[in-house]
DNA sequence: AGCAAAATGTAGAATAACTACACAAAATGT
DNA sequence: ACATTTTGTGTAGTTATTCTACATTTTGCT
């Protein structure tokens, strides 16, 4: 089953990078809006700090013609668009221009790798599917096993899995060798499910054991970076978009992604207990904290933080003008 | 070795979240201003779209008063402060404040934890001491041999590290298991190299691994969430500071940043290996991804993925008035 | 209490954003 | 090919917003 690319839930703030949306939005842009597109474009950042007649010169237009950008693009009025610039810029794809080379200092790399990083991660959340992702938490929900198979940084995923699902009373084992997949597909059944996670969405071992799974009556959700050979042999596919490997130095954000594609799930399983267990998971992840606390040193170092500001909890009201 | 607090290397883009430095700066400021404070940190989003006027009326100050504050926030104008606020808020601390709760429906569950992650992702890099980033970059490149120990979530990291810092000609394996761990600590030599993770910095079980490995001459790198006993026995700390677990339903997001330092430290690595090394640690890179796609499909889907945007690559120049 | 210094507010100037309208350039039909 | 409509762009003036100089109030100190 292909997964639809549209139809957002968007309950939170989901908007797309305003960046891109100004690229893809470029041809049906007016001539001269074109002109300030390209300027806004090529260096977001003096935008944000341009004024509107600034703005106009930059690109050798109308002050107008500006405000009808905006409104192409939008948004209401030339503040409304800079504050939206402002938060795409903060983490946006822009900085991933800036590449990671050999010489930068360790302070900037890590800068760098940071950013990349939260960029992509940004981008995996826009891009991600709501309506998919709500199915495979139905069939995770209702699932009475889970099986997680994924080689190399994906097997990484599938084991953290592990190490989640199994909070939740539910039978769950991370697969990441190809025989032992055949063989634990073999024996699925109908109601249980199956979590195959493969980046490139193209590892044909991993497909075996996906097929098999499909024969015994078992569920299947893909974890995957793209559409690809894995995409038709799911009943869900999760596509969690990054940005590509540009150059030998970028990190490799798909697994984070993916761990936190995990997250998601898990938490939303974890949604469908019904108050009773909640209440006991909760216990458990309580009780667990302290054991790991207490057992280390049972005089214990009570480490009571302080709780957080007690300042800014009355909210001030915003009214518009007074007559 | 205690990590030093300060001391960061700011080349990029390192500043501290604006809400924390006005939560911060707040008892310095004036009487007056600390209303303002207030007002914007009660809710940063409406002062997004404030108007200076409405600022001043909601906080019952006066519009110079206004400015005043933000300058002593360090913003020479309204303007230049809402940008900054802007850019803040895009994924600030404040955004944790809207926990997950169980009625969330999926969509809106999905978006907390990515802006959770993120924000957490974002508090890491700020906390990050980079001197002692340097120095494990330091100890790792002029190590013969590395071994990962971490239990749980952080053994995960662990395996994650196995799979990275072999690419560049170094032995490195992940143990996972206490017992083992001592046996590989008690292997070591003086010119190995330890990397100790454990998010609490209490697990005393890793602390006998640690010793071990110390007293046969191996350095010993720490990985972990906050200063602990793990501390006093590491040649250096990387203290990965996120958000604590909040509720029942936030995420472990921990292991992701801890997952980012691993990938600075390779990447770090990487850096120190020479021109030679670098091309061919390139080469085997790029031939990695070219088999895992031939392997698949030796008839090939060739993805030749358009060369991106041609668009936009005459930077125009910004000027700020004309006679 | 009375003075100095600091803090805050008032009012108006300067700047920026927006709107109505006029002109120019395409596009369309005859 | 020309007229006519439609669409696109700029001009000029209006309104709103930010900022500055100065007046007033408050605070702290002897």
């Amino acid at each position: 089953m292909k997964p639809q690319t549209a139809a957002i839930d968007a309950n939170i703030d989901n908007e797309t990078d305003l960046l891109e949306t100004i690229q893809e939005r470029l041809p049906s842009l007016r001539k001269s809006e074109q002109k300030v597109a390209l300027v806004v474009l090529a260096d977001a950042d003096a935008a944000l700090t341009a004024t509107l007649a600034v703005m106009a010169r930059t690109a050798g237009v109308s002050e107008p013609t500006v405000l009808r950008f905006c409104e192409a693009i939008g948004y209401p009025s030339y503040q409304t668009f800079k504050m939206a610039l402002a938060r795409s810029t903060a983490f946006g794809m822009h900085a991933v221009h800036s590449l990671i080379t050999a010489d930068d200092p360790p302070g900037q790399m890590a800068g760098k790798i940071f950013q990349y990083t939260l960029a992509s991660l940004d981008r995996a959340r826009r891009k991600l599917d709501m309506a998919s992702m709500e199915k495979a938490i139905e069939i995770l929900a209702a699932a009475r096993r889970i099986e997680f198979f994924g080689f190399g940084a994906s097997g990484i995923v599938a084991q953290d899995a592990q190490q989640k699902f199994p909070l939740f009373g539910k039978p769950c084992i991370a697969t990441t060798d190809y025989h032992q997949q055949y063989m634990s597909a073999m024996t699925m059944e109908p109601g249980d499910a199956l979590v195959a996670i493969s980046h490139t969405g193209e590892t044909v071992a991993i497909l075996k054991g996906i097929e098999a799974a499909k024969e015994r009556g078992a569920k299947v959700i893909g974890i995957t970076g793209r559409e690809g050979a894995l995409s038709d042999h799911c009943d869900v596919v999760l596509v969690v978009e990054t940005h590509e490997n540009t150059n030998v130095f970028t990190p490799t954000t798909s697994r984070l992604a993916a761990l936190v594609v995990i997250d998601i799930l898990s938490t939303g399983v974890a949604m469908h207990l019904d108050a009773d267990h909640v209440q006991l998971f909760a216990e458990m992840k309580r009780s667990l904290a302290q054991m790991r606390r207490t057992f280390v040193y049972p005089e214990s170092r009570t480490q009571t933080e302080p709780s957080q500001d007690s300042l800014a909890k009355t909210a001030p009201r915003w009214r518009k003008a007074r007559p």
